[in-house]
DNA sequence: GCCTTCCGTAAGCCATGACTTACCAATATG
DNA sequence: CATATTGGTAAGTCATGGCTTACGGAAGGC
């Protein structure tokens, strides 16, 4: 049940600023909450979340903590997601489309 | 941003329990509730929100509504899920992953 | 060494949201 | 018809969680 947390994270427009924010490049803390209409502290929070969602990881360097995108979290949605994808459920999807237009 | 509903519905734990328990076939509210923890009402109020976020639709049929796994939204998911997949983004997980070793 | 920068944690506030009971409308059943 | 099923909605309660300010500790610069 890995998925739950990375839901979890991902509901929240800030959260998901965060971490959209981290695509391109690593960050700091600072940084990100540069970026967000809210304050430090908050950010450090999401993070902490993020984090336990195995959706960022950090790398301490000097007196900065740098964030980037990990792809443990998102590999545990995919999956999650794929076991959705079955040929049964699309069958079945197909089926009720066609009940529904025969009404 | 049609993501942020699926993520919101997926979230809450009794809400994908009861998505869950459509994988195989629709059901009725009834139906839904026996097995959940939760009263009817409850479970009334969370296929509302799993119907916003275009995860369910119903079908009506006598007295009673029938639920159904709708792709919609899973599909919006796993869109926004595919958007982190570009080959940018595995060159920067692996070049980071070298980073890190290399410590 | 002293002050600044960077950031995590604690404590408290407040809105949101998940739940309940109570109610009502619509269809089924006798 | 009368009563029972079925299920959506309203209203109210309560816990959770997202935010703030305040603080402390660790590394950088002079």
């Amino acid at each position: 049940m890995a998925f739950a947390e990375v839901f979890t994270a991902l509901a929240d427009p800030t959260r998901r600023h965060i971490f959209e924010a981290l695509r391109d490049q690593p960050k700091s803390v600072g940084q990100l909450a540069a970026d967000q209409p809210v304050t430090r502290p908050a950010v450090s929070q999401h993070l902490k979340v993020l984090e336990f969602a195995r959706l960022v990881s950090v790398q301490p360097q000097g007196n900065r903590r740098f964030y980037s995108i990990k792809r443990d979290g998102l590999d545990e949605l995919r999956q999650y997601l794929d076991s959705f994808w079955s040929d049964a459920l699309s069958a079945y999807g197909a089926e009720i489309a066609r009940r529904m237009k025969n009404k």
